[in-house]
DNA sequence: GTTAGCATGTAAGGAGTTACATGATTTT
DNA sequence: AAAATCATGTAACTCCTTACATGCTAAC
């Protein structure tokens, strides 16, 4: 339950395009698999995106290197300023990176942040669903009597769906503490 | 994780009201905390609905019946109309029925409908996350060597979720099931 | 040879948000 | 008397979807 895209296509295609060149169908594809989940980006999203992307000199066209037979694709990869960007946004700790769509695209791409910033995103995101539980508790107690049982049903369930998600952050951030001490590397951390 | 909303005000708005007459403010406040889970209706979003709503002939105002002292507030109330169009949405049982905030809706005010109708809206959800998950998990079998270690996690979290909603919709519609042979009433079904 | 999937795009529009504007009423 | 919250609204804008348009290529 939640929503909201935005800088969030531009996010995700650069954060896809550091793991190597793509053409556009093929980013829509594992955009689709990895944040799938219902959602499928159309394609009256993701073309429009490139172009202002490459407008805006985030990425660049590459020649491709399977030519020949086939019809020419248009390779896209991430230039200096899409890579600096992409560090920006995924160095913001605050609500834009909490928010569930948000929040999802910058977990998938955890591997090239810094720890320091992965324990603030899961922290601040955790927080923030604790507050929205004990709203929503003390809500209930107060109506909880004229509420019809459909109702009570889907919110119970709600609660029971968040509180799940709080203990699985509350997973990661012990993780993510213990990785630390022992000095394991969560992810490779290409330079590029 | 999930979105999409656009008849929804209305039917939310139906729904409410049909449990009585209720001005702007209050009718947010319920549905925020009926569907809450992060997003909470605008008032940018609910009084052009109203005002819509209203032109439509679905809703009417009615004159306050606690007035006196108070600044006068819009209260709303359902017509024959209203009523109608409201018992036309809940019979649907097609995608429109299915989709996360779409059923959200429809499940809160499931009291207000026949057995036959939310059983077919429970199976066609339930179905539909059945074959994402079969989907993904085939897609997953295929590439998932190459998968980070955070996205991986978040798509077994994602799947461990969507597997619980099933569990649970499986228990509702037992539940259904079992209501029609002991002839339980379900929900109050007021005959306006 | 036809269907399914690859591949790229545009135009119009839907559904809602944010920010702005305004003022009354209740609580501290 | 200040702060919170009740109460109603408008304008501009964002982000994404649907539907349309087009053609190639692989599989059956």
């Amino acid at each position: 339950m939640a929503r909201r895209r935005g800088e969030n296509i531009e996010l995700a295609v650069l954060g896809l395009l550091h793991e190597g060149p793509m053409h556009g169908y093929e980013l829509r594809k594992r955009l689709n698999l990895m944040l799938g989940w219902g959602r499928v980006l159309s394609y009256g999203s993701l073309y429009p995106a490139l172009k202002k992307m490459l407008r805006g000199g985030l990425i660049e066209e590459t020649a491709e290197t399977t030519p020949v037979t086939r019809r020419p694709r248009i390779v896209y990869q991430v230039t200096e300023a899409g890579h600096a960007e992409f560090e920006r946004l995924m160095s913001e700790v605050g609500p834009t990176a909490w928010e569930d769509d948000n929040f999802d695209i910058r977990f998938a791409f955890f591997g090239r942040t810094d720890m320091e910033i992965r324990l603030r995103v899961l922290e601040g995101r955790r927080t923030r669903l604790q507050e929205r539980l004990t709203r929503v508790q003390q809500e209930l107690e107060r109506t909880q009597a004229e509420v019809n049982r459909y109702a009570a049903e889907l919110q119970r369930h709600g609660v029971e769906s968040v509180e799940r998600e709080v203990r699985w952050l509350s997973d990661l951030i012990q993780a993510e503490r213990g990785s630390a001490d022992t000095g394991i590397q969560t992810d490779q951390h290409p330079s590029s």
